[in-house]
DNA sequence: ACCGTCATTGACAGCGCTGTCAATAAGCGT
DNA sequence: ACGCTTATTGACAGCGCTGTCAATGACGGT
């Protein structure tokens, strides 16, 4: 076991008292250049580096930030973890998981144990869950700081995202520059914001270009490949069955191929497939699937640094007036997304 | 705020001391039926959880166990940490992530550093990190707990996996039964102990069979889909292209099967193609790929068990001999896995 | 040189919990 | 009932760090 070196051994080292090298290592202003420099070099010769513990009973800190998820696409989950750990490392922040299920009665209670087991300074939220006003609520009453993202932001709190809306009405927009009138939709489950907005997205391409959406031709499903599997089969065995489907995301459009495959129907060309997210699957499929691409690693990164700012601010304002939401925080940000066009759309 | 309940409000709540509480919320020995019953009460009540920081500090763990890996793909990683939070669940435990690059020459110290930091207390290592010797020397010098995850434990510590040569045997058998005399294989990168077993178990299904393995058909890759289509449009460009490709796993598999059907040969009529690992993608290909299952999410609840144990160890023996490595305790478990036949291989 | 002001530093008291060890209660044998 | 062993409990001192606040040093103006 290589002991290693504690505060007090760094301040020895230095000559200096304990407090002032804790100043050095928060950055805190008021300590001489030539004193800094001398910590810092004690810092390095004992490769010192302070206990998380410590500081986080000491100060009121955990020095970590939690992520609560329910069950996404293990690409959008590793992605965001990515985006988010390559925040934290900068932040010299750690990040905890808590997987939880919001179809459960008791995902606000899981949370809120979590929460006061782990005492993280914040968390961001991943949809659903960034969509489940319980949860929402809990956590306000808690006072701690939260993110979301990938959820247009309803008022909730601070989110990054994307146009989902936007993103919808292009991938649409492009299937009927292609030719396709009777196109089919297939829905993302209720309780994600961007199931509305992706169909509206849809709606407006359509009304666009004149074209009335046809009910028959509109699905739901639940993310998952076999709701697009179901979906699909119910789509394609109507009498007029459409030309184009375009699925709300990567995994229920891979439903939609595979079914299209048993068919013998061929893609694109008695059937165009469109998905959304970009998944690694998307580019892997044959043909390869055209799709939207959210910068997942990009909104977990800014969905921290956004988490971090608030950390900051709630400390410094801590004690004042205690002010419960200070609602100019609720804007979010709203990053770029691109449509990856491929052989699933293209002649 | 709600201020979170301390562990002196339990006690004075249950009217006894500070440390009888501590001694129940441990389950510790020694302490009557009756009053542990009175202090289960008043946590109920409070609805009181310790602070994981107090207990790091005044304890010397940190209740945190963290996992190492380096770009594993989506699907394993997400299954692995889902094992190992339901492990660490149950014992009340928090998992840290700490993503690292098995290339980069700086490994080690980065994941020294990052220990430092994060003081867990005990690390599972995932490959190619678990066969890098490397690191392991580096983690064994700091005295600090560690498990491997689909590694076959060459000695190096503790391990959980599978027999991964017998899988790679089985299903060279499955393709040989089915008629192939002709196979092709995909290996993995060196780095990962997985290639060489891999191969080894191809091999001696061959030979079992009385047929020589053709080094013109065997193929090199490095787990990534592009290194599948590399190797694909290789192996089936020669004069006498095989009628099975076996690929060392699934992202491989599905660059092969990209293609094949990019040449325009059906599978598996053409072409058979087996994969290993059963990603979720393997079950939404078309047609179906044949992989070998490993129970990653158990392997991952394995090894934490296993970690935890061995913690639990270190803890009592803590001040005595300090025997530096146990030996007995690089016994590896094996766990057993699943061929999953689909269409890609099945008439 | 003298005072006010601000920048810099350190002494000290905990944060909430656990380990140690001593104190007390409970059993048990005779 | 007495003396002994063992089970149960609590008092107390930190763990390594930060916040508070008081002490010291530095600097500018007169």
């Amino acid at each position: 076991m290589t002991s290693t070196a504690t505060i007090s051994d760094v301040a020895k080292m230095a000559g200096v008292s304990i407090k002032t090298v804790s100043r050095v290592v928060n950055n805190e202003p008021n300590v001489r250049a030539n004193t800094r420099e001398l910590v810092n070099q004690a810092i390095v010769e004992l490769s010192y580096k302070p206990s998380l513990a410590a500081r986080g009973l000491a100060g009121g800190r955990s020095f970590l930030i939690g992520l609560l998820y329910d069950n996404p696409s293990d690409s959008f989950l590793v992605e965001l973890q990515r985006g988010i750990l390559r925040a934290c490392r900068e932040k010299h922040y750690g990040l905890a998981l808590c997987p939880a299920f919001s179809k459960s009665t008791d995902v606000k209670t899981d949370i809120l144990d979590w929460i006061r087991a782990t005492q993280p300074d914040g968390v961001i939220l991943s949809p659903p869950l960034s969509d489940n006003m319980d949860v929402i609520d809990a956590l306000r009453a808690t006072g701690l700081k939260f993110v979301s993202v990938s959820s247009a932001g309803t008022g909730h709190g601070p989110a990054v995202h994307i146009d989902e809306a936007e993103a919808a009405r292009q991938m649409t927009h492009h299937l009927i520059e292609t030719g396709h009138r009777r196109l089919g939709f297939v829905k993302g489950p209720l309780d994600h914001a961007c199931t509305r907005l992706r169909y509206e997205g849809f709606c407006a391409a359509m009304s666009a270009a004149g074209i009335a959406v046809d009910n028959t031709l509109v699905a739901g499903g639940n993310f998952h490949f076999e709701s697009g599997v179901e979906a699909a089969e119910k789509l394609l065995s109507g009498a007029s069955r459409p030309t184009a489907i375009f699925a709300s995301n990567d995994d229920m459009a891979a439903g939609v191929m595979h079914v299209a495959h048993r068919k013998g129907l061929s893609i694109p060309g008695d059937l165009a497939v469109a998905g959304f997210d970009d998944t690694p699957m998307s580019r892997q499929f044959w043909p390869g699937l055209s799709t939207v691409r959210q910068p997942v690693e990009m909104i977990g990164e800014m969905a921290t640094e956004r988490l971090m700012a608030e950390i900051q601010r709630a400390k410094k304002e801590n004690g004042l007036h205690e002010a419960e939401t200070p609602d100019g925080s609720s804007n979010s940000e709203i990053l770029s997304f691109e449509l990856m066009l491929r052989a699933s759309t293209l002649g």
